[in-house]
DNA sequence: GCACTTTTGAAAAAATTTTATAAACTTTGG
DNA sequence: CCAAAGTTTATAAAATTTTTTCAAAAGTGC
């Protein structure tokens, strides 16, 4: 006699324990292509807890799948030199969108982290489905432009500012970009075709620096990105933290200044109205019509020309009162980091944005304030650095984002 | 011809995959009867992702060690009834040890937490190693008192305020516990004979209400933990977050009214100056002495009578002034958290300490705080609970600890 | 009593690890 | 400079472990 034949495909499948241990293979072996670029079986074998010929199993297999090739063989090492692989550059594109308050770039990134095509627009974020109209049009113009297959595309990132509830897929600063109770991903896959994931751009950016930049292996980092707006990324044990609706991380309406501006959000001397670059820029312009000294000066007669490059450029120059502002913005950020360390205790601070390239600038007076703010416990295993990857680290961490949630859904 | 024997104790036994799953197996039944008590083998295999037979000669080994044993057979279910298994109550006690600003405790626990001896003296916690001293005897008095068997004990749990570096094993708060470079915990092991947790007396709080209490489940709760002082316990992906160096969390000294009383870390208006229950005892004592309009005027002859609990006790009763210093203490307590709900985006947030008492007088004014210093976004998923242990979660938390670090030491 | 569930344990099947050996390369010593 | 010794990787075969399958046992409900 034979047991009852399986019931079609209405019943569960109750993936079978084998397959489960197997597909852990495949995620762990894609996942440590991807964050070490290359790798030999041995050293496969030997972080994921398997033994050799088990992972040369799992590797020949994804080599077939088009995932894996070999790159040649390792040199200098005593002994016979093991085959390296990597992940194969050639498909499993992933599109990274990049959609700020000033521009819009469209980038075609392949598995190991190489941009094959990249194209930007001035058109910016705006609250309206406009908008996303144009952003589809714009990702298939682009597409096209690129002459890429579209069956080689695995997914889609969109990094932009504003409160993200990455699980539902909304922005809720932005709610108007899609209809009510529709997340923009579903919005957005269903025209595309390929997953779409939404991630907040501070945390992009902490994720790319903890993952590619300077807090490599810190298993507690922040990353601030000072922009037109003050935006903190978290990282801890080693996972970018979104918490329990992915909002965690709003550092920007912390109270720093009693007596200072009122925000937009209703309260006064916020965080973002003090150390933003836009409120820095703000406020030099005012006190160079002021008649303050300053090689600023010259842009007496029109300040709104005043940059805040212009800013940084005067202060590599000797500039006092540039370096006095931005020492300024510095402490009072310092200040307002305190409050996230005090809570964090994290291993190193990673300050991006376009502040960033006033290094020592905006970073010592960072240093003083936490020193003051912080009690000295805190202080001992932390350090607070300047990027280092030139911009890059919101596009990696993107990338990344979009390859390890794919990952795990294997 | 037969292989080198292996060359003696001294080579690194590189330990084999095969051992590195077992081990991986035991940690995992043990944590898993641990936390849900009573369990089946199908259960068991279900949440390991093996095979029956497979858990069945893991479950078979524990019970022949003595750390697991049946008990009995489920009822109520279709089908052939499972035989149930439970963790052993007896052998592999945990001492857990709580010394507080007022008095220390000592508890012998089972495995199945439960309390088998107990035994609390006034003997508060002091910065010297006189007070080491005085734990070392009253720990070796209470396991002869106890009358239990010293290799039946497993571990030891203390918990005490203060920052404490979990790792190091020392409390930067009460530096002179120990010697200078020589942790607190190794000093306590080598006369104890073995191991010994140190933890943050908020953080096991925390970690009591996470496994047991009221956030059970939930991924991402805060626990403040109102007595004397104010501390944190924050709970991120179901662990007890601890930071880089175990110093995650201290809230206390956030300014929440700049024009407050200076705290004594050198600030003006610290969370920890308003919120916590002696200076709302203080404040009431003043204002009694002023002769405000109360029940709690019956003692204005000597205020120094008044205690948490008559302020509490009178709120109940319908006291408008008890009533209203509980609201002003809560509200500035919202205030405060709203900064850290701001940073975590927490699920649920559970008050414990003595001022869990006051329930609704206490958790109405936090929630009212937080609706109004927190965005929206933030409140919709969270909750505000008083704790249900009666006090338990501190010492729950701390077994679970201790337990947990066991298990993973394995 | 019969149909249906679920657990349990033994045997068969499959997968994985370990062991052994060959291959590829470096270093050392004559 | 070449051969021998020592390393390390790759792969095939053996041993072991683990999973799957199957049938029996122990229940519930109609």
């Amino acid at each position: 006699m034979i047991a009852s034949p399986p019931l079609g495909d209405d019943v569960a499948p109750k993936r079978s324990v084998v397959v489960y241990k197997k597909n852990q293979k495949l995620r762990g072996v894609l996942s440590h292509l991807y964050q070490e670029e290359t790798c030999t079986l041995a050293q496969l074998a030997e972080t994921l807890y398997t033994s050799v010929p088990s992972i040369t199993g799992v590797v020949e297999e994804l080599v077939e799948s088009g995932w894996v090739r070999t790159t040649g063989t390792a040199t200098g090492n005593n002994g016979r030199r093991p085959v390296l692989f990597s992940l194969n550059p050639n498909g499993h594109y992933v599109i990274v969108l990049d959609s700020s308050t000033h521009d819009t770039c469209f980038m075609l990134v392949n598995p190991l982290r190489q941009v094959v095509f990249r194209r930007c627009v001035d058109t910016h974020l705006e609250n309206n489905a406009q908008f996303v109209a144009f952003l589809l049009s714009f990702v298939q113009e682009s597409i096209e432009e690129a002459a890429v297959n579209k069956d080689d595309i695995i997914g889609l990132g969109l990094a932009i500012p504003g409160l993200i509830d990455a699980r539902r897929g909304i922005n809720l600063t932005y709610p108007n970009l899609s209809a009510p109770n529709e997340p923009l991903t579903t919005c957005l896959e269903e025209q595309l075709g390929f997953p779409v994931y939404l991630i907040n751009d501070s945390k992009a950016t902490a994720l790319g620096e903890n993952r590619f930049g300077g807090g490599q292996g810190k298993k507690h980092a922040l990353s601030i990105n000072i922009d037109w707006g003050v935006g903190l990324g978290i990282i801890l044990n080693g996972e970018v933290f979104q918490g329990a609706s992915g909002f965690a991380g709003e550092l920007g309406h912390i109270q720093v200044d009693p007596e200072g501006e009122l925000c937009y959000c209703g309260k006064v001397g916020c965080l973002d109205t003090i150390t933003s670059a836009s409120s820095l820029v703000r406020r030099v312009q005012r006190a160079v019509q002021e008649g303050c000294m300053s090689k600023l000066a010259v842009y007496q007669n029109d300040v709104s020309q005043i940059t805040i490059n212009h800013v940084i450029e005067a202060a590599y120059a000797g500039d006092s009162f540039a370096i006095d502002m931005l020492h300024d913005t510095g402490y009072q950020l310092g200040k307002g980091l305190s409050v996230a360390i005090n809570l964090f205790n994290p291993e190193i601070i990673i300050v991006d944005g376009v502040l960033a390239q006033a290094s020592t600038f905006i970073i010592n007076p960072i240093e003083q304030a936490i020193t003051k703010y912080c009690l000295s416990g805190f202080r001992n295993d932390l350090t607070v650095e300047a990027t280092q990857l030139n911009g890059a680290a919101k596009w990696l961490g993107t990338h990344a984002y979009v390859m390890e949630n794919l990952f795990a859904s294997i």
